[in-house]
DNA sequence: AGTATGCGGAGGATTACATTCCGGTTCTAG
DNA sequence: CTAGAACCGGAATGTAATCCTCCGCATACT
């Protein structure tokens, strides 16, 4: 039914669901989605009752996160492939850009139980799907601008990426993020169209990435 | 104490013990190290009972763990050294090659509760400073061929290494295998000194990785 | 002011694990 | 070949962690 819970809910209701999401993101990016509800719960300053009340289940709540996250991704690469000209740089900038996007992308793709529930929803699927849409048509249009190596395909940069942004162990915090954005640089190095080292086997794509 | 268990053990009990060796190596590397001991157990093909004989503990099993695959990787990387009169090559071999070893290494790296038995255990401690002075050399050496980028530290790699090995989901074990071997490729290719991006920050030392 | 809507968090039920124990089995020394 | 020490497997127990419901109290809207 989803009826409309903009409209439906009342005005601190609404808050409190925000703030859970928000609360779920970052803790599922760091954590995975198989954290303690109560402990998400504590993050969003709300009671695990409200957060149960809104979600009913942690599915549901998965589903949320995933939904309202690869929204917001596809938006940014609409946005970016708008303003850029290059396919590279959109690329570039794409990946450079939405690190805390993709830190629960790539949660996305690497939890089973995320696996799971993304197959069932029709809806979340879609979006996954117009994502890599958009991924693809960058991955093409650099490698025709002659700026990102042959031997690569969607499905590789967004396995490197997913795989990169996993959360590391680190004295601080500052460290990690710190550490993350250079491996992002230096990967991102790698892609170039230069004289590397060959690739072993063939480029991954995203249909590769399909479940089932 | 620590009675020589290669000396006083029995034949088949030897065998098994080296058997719960492998398979928890193989575990932990892709589910970490707080997997259900009975998962390593029947992986190991033996029951729960003679793993907790041969290790009192999950922690000494971890220990067991480490030690034995950070001899492996030590072994390795002199037995690199010897033979390869350029760093940088013995640096690409090392990452190519210990890809199975690293799969722990890695783990040892990204676990809490590995790392607080690192710092507890001076024997483990000790071959990882050793590993990481090999490491350091190789590093510094690629630095001087001009063959490895200036930018970036040991710390840098070990952490992108841990990182991109960690296992990935993925349709198939060798969808991950290939997957994985080709991230390393793009990696070493983002890390040889040509041309690229900046990268933020300083270079990560790898005694910006010590505990504490 | 009245009431529907929402809130927090204690607590019961359940599940998942770690670890122990012991009857039965397999080595190996003699 | 045989005795008995050394080992095994895995059922059973105890415990800790989580899930999720429920209900008296609070807050937002009209």
């Amino acid at each position: 039914m989803t009826a409309d819970p903009d409209t439906t809910l009342r005005a601190d209701a609404r808050r409190n669901r925000d703030q859970i999401l928000a609360a779920a993101k970052g803790i599922f990016a760091v954590s995975g989605p198989e954290v303690p509800m109560e402990e998400i719960a504590r993050a969003a300053g709300v009671g695990v009752g409200t957060l149960y009340r809104r979600f009913p289940d942690r599915d549901a709540l998965i589903r949320a996160v995933a939904m309202d996250n690869f929204e917001r991704v596809l938006v940014d690469a609409k946005a970016i492939a708008a303003e850029e000209t290059s396919s590279w740089r959109a690329l570039v900038r794409l990946l450079r850009q939405s690190v805390a996007l993709q830190l629960s992308v790539q949660l996305t793709m690497m939890s089973h139980r995320a696996l799971v529930i993304l197959k069932s929803d029709p809806e979340v699927r879609r979006l996954r799907d117009e994502i890599l849409e958009v991924l693809d048509r960058f991955v093409d249009g650099a490698k025709a601008e002659g700026r990102l190596r042959e031997d690569v395909g969607a499905g590789d940069i967004a396995i490197l990426f997913a795989t990169l942004l996993r959360q590391m162990r680190a004295k601080s915090p500052d460290v990690a993020e710190l550490a993350a954005r250079r491996c992002v640089g230096i990967m991102i190095d790698g892609l170039g169209a230069r004289p590397g080292s060959e690739l072993p086997g063939r480029p991954i794509t995203s249909r590769d990435l399909d479940p089932d």
